[in-house]
DNA sequence: CAGCCCGTTGCACCATTTGCAACGGTCATT
DNA sequence: AATGACCGTTGCAAATGGTGCAACGGGCTG
């Protein structure tokens, strides 16, 4: 809509590409150098974009500290932080906290061990979407049509064996998803990782965040994960019941 | 310099501090609310901006993504990556990489653990930068102007009792750093976690990154933590000849 | 030393953006 | 229910701000 902004900002993908030089930028975007010079200084001058040595240009810092604020005043990550905490507490395995956005689906919290380190793993990455646990509870909870037509658009990649192949067997799992209130992921990432996970709900009772517990074969088995399931639900509902408790002000 | 672009920035960190509706950004601008529609409008086709249900402005998922490919070019990190991997085979304990780039240390990487997450661990944010093994090798390679004029710009928040209390202690540290050229943290940001890391610099002997390995006092003692210390510097300095290695075509 | 390439600057023109005023919807008040 | 206030949205005319051009200067190569 603003043609000026528009360009300014189709440099960030170019550069998230690779570095580049004045030349370069210019060309893609089409534009004159010296347009180009003065939409980078802006950039620059805001922190997205850096200047390397060699002069050429690159993403900036500012971008790290932007989606870090992004990701802290998440509403649900912060009512959810201390359950995740206190579940990790008990049975010791990860456990990740994921959103649905604009097509995307985001990890926006993780406990980790003993320590609670916080980890963006994979943010804004093609996040396994086809067969992590948290992603099928979040698409599971959209319209028939707009699952339909995600199913649709995205990619099957083989990562395991017992990966998602087709379209077709992801909607069956987001409607059995749908029907049992709770998900798993068996291997279908990585070989020797499952995980089982559950929604978190709002008021009005739409799924608005998932969370999951994962753990690698060689401590328990998926059979042991799977008890764990009351825990996980019971938690993912305690959230739920925190989130929706104080109306939005 | 450019006007429209550097207002439609400014948007960016205005809703970093929480979300906002379109009045509020037109004040905050200082512009008429129909300009601001339009910027946001921009904003939001590029995904950096996201409307939620109740029609207030957030920062976008897209947000993640730029800063996610962002790191991901970083050729240091690239290079290290392998190393940093083999030394957390060894010792098994978690491995920093970072970087200092436009008055930020930014961790770039961490292995942790034994399947490799790649975690962006605190990414923009003041990374305890007066305690932190690798903020101290990044900022003791500068020259002594600079330093002297980040010390006193920082802040020193007391951590823990081991914290560096103020700027003169913080440029007495970055001096003994720099001479003995490793770098330690032990319990000055967190009592129980101790750090000991080591330079990986660039074909003209300046600091490109730094690397640490971190342990709780529960697991290994600060001395015996130590003794990792040739180690620590032989890899640093396995990545630095591997970067210094191949010219930067 | 000449030639080339790249980043940079000042300038004049005109496209783009801007603020205005007016519309329509939602919500709270009476 | 009706009124009024508030917020987001749109079309338009004016002019500000962005654009491309041409020319400069510095670094590198042949």
């Amino acid at each position: 809509m603003s043609q000026t902004v528009d360009r300014a900002l189709s440099i960030l993908p170019l550069l998230a590409e690779g570095p580049a030089d004045l030349g370069q930028v210019a060309d893609r975007l089409d534009v004159h150098k010296s347009t180009a010079l003065r939409l980078l200084r802006t950039l620059h001058e805001h922190g997205l974009v850096y200047r390397q040595s060699d002069q050429r240009y690159r993403l900036g810092a500012r971008l790290f500290a932007l989606a870090q604020e992004a990701v802290e005043n998440l509403d649900v990550r912060e009512i959810a932080h201390a359950h995740l905490v206190e579940l990790n507490e008990k049975v010791g395995h990860t456990i990740h906290l994921a959103v649905y956005a604009e097509n995307e689906v985001l990890y926006i919290d993780k406990v980790e061990s003993r320590y609670p380190v916080r980890m963006y793993s994979r943010v804004g990455k093609p996040v396994a979407i086809t067969v992590a646990a948290v992603a099928k509870l979040l698409l599971a909870d959209l319209s028939d049509a707009e699952r339909r037509a995600i199913a649709e658009k995205l990619d099957y990649p083989m990562y395991t064996a017992r990966s998602t192949p087709n379209a077709a067997a992801f909607l069956r799992e987001l409607e059995k998803v749908r029907e049992q209130g709770w998900a798993t992921d068996l291997g279908g990432h990585e070989e020797s990782i499952n995980c089982v996970g559950a929604p978190i709900r709002g008021a009005d009772g739409r799924v608005v965040a998932a969370m999951s517990v994962s753990a690698p074969n060689v401590v328990v088995t998926a059979e042991e994960l799977l008890t764990l399931l009351p825990l996980v639900r019971r938690t993912a509902e305690a959230i739920s019941r925190d989130y929706s408790g104080t109306p939005p002000k």
